[in-house]
DNA sequence: ATGGGCACCTGGCTGC
DNA sequence: TGCAGCCAGGTGCCCA
């Protein structure tokens, strides 16, 4: 589910719930994750105050004082702040449990998602240490993604979705950005202007933020931490639009796949 | 160094 | 009605 504005909206949704609060108790109802949850997780975390809520690229942070949890939402969880006597529904894998009575509760039908308690600068874990910059960070520019083209010959959708190159796009926002942008998915990197390439960093920024602004986009399942869908899905242009006209010239959507995902463009506005 | 393909997992939908 | 097959917001790892 989640690319970066589902993530962001559920750290969003989270934060005034969580800073503050003290982790009275973690509990733990299925630790195979994408990695098997070490067993004294909760051993861990109990009684420690949450100092902040962050994000960095999709992974969540809950710096304590301590240590920080470093999750990871894969492709089908949620984070919901619920009271914590409600009952357990399928897939609820654990309950952080805080001194406020309510409980942070995860959910995975998929368990692609991933829960690792680091000591230390989280950014030093070999899973955030690599990450390129953040797409709506000042790093991100028209210079930097002209830069990381030049020599690559992959197709620029699948170099949008590689987190070495860029964070935070994923299969929906890569389609939609480049749509935006009036480029097509299929062009090798190294083959774009540099007029595409500034028109392509405006359009990743620009549909993050604005996904961002109406709380993600719900294709499915995903919810907020609020329990609510987010919006952006009546404002996609060509994702899982296969066949309907284009928002912008009535030109039928078209689908192909690369690198096993679906991707979305209008044959006509992107060249 | 780069790129391609597979793997992990469950659920929902389609078509026979 | 049942079931096989395919698809789904991610990404680390192995191989060429």
């Amino acid at each position: 589910m989640p690319e970066l504005p589902e993530v962001e909206t559920t750290r969003r949704g989270i934060e005034p719930h969580t800073v503050g609060r003290r982790v009275v108790e973690l509990r733990l109802y299925e630790k195979r994750l994408r990695w098997k949850i070490q067993a004294d997780l909760p051993d861990l975390v109990a009684g420690q105050v949450i100092k902040h809520a962050t994000r960095r690229a999709k992974y969540l942070l809950l710096e304590l004082e301590s240590g920080t949890l470093m999750l990871h939402l894969g492709m089908s969880g949620s984070l919901r702040v619920l009271p914590a006597d409600l009952p357990r529904l399928p897939h609820d894998h654990l309950d952080l449990i805080l001194s406020s009575g309510n409980t942070l509760r995860f959910n995975d039908p998929r368990r692609f998602g991933s829960l690792h308690y680091v000591t230390g600068d989280p950014n030093e874990h070999p899973l955030l240490v690599k990450l390129a910059p953040e797409p709506l960070g000042a790093a991100f520019d028209a210079d930097y993604l002209w830069r990381v083209t030049r020599r690559r010959k992959v197709a620029i959708k699948q170099l949008l979705m590689n987190s070495q190159l860029v964070v935070g796009v994923g299969n929906i926002y890569a389609s939609e950005a480049l749509f935006k942008a009036k480029v097509r998915p299929k062009r090798a990197a190294h083959s774009l202007t540099r007029k595409e390439v500034t028109r392509l960093v405006k359009a990743v920024k620009s549909v993050l933020s604005m996904a961002i602004k109406v709380g993600g986009t719900t294709l499915r399942d995903y919810v907020g931490a609020d329990g609510q869908p987010g919006y952006f899905r009546q404002k996609l242009f060509v994702y899982e639009r296969n066949g309907q006209p284009c928002r912008n010239c009535a030109t039928p959507v078209r689908q192909l796949t690369q690198g096993q995902r679906s991707t979305y463009f209008c044959p006509t506005c992107q060249k």
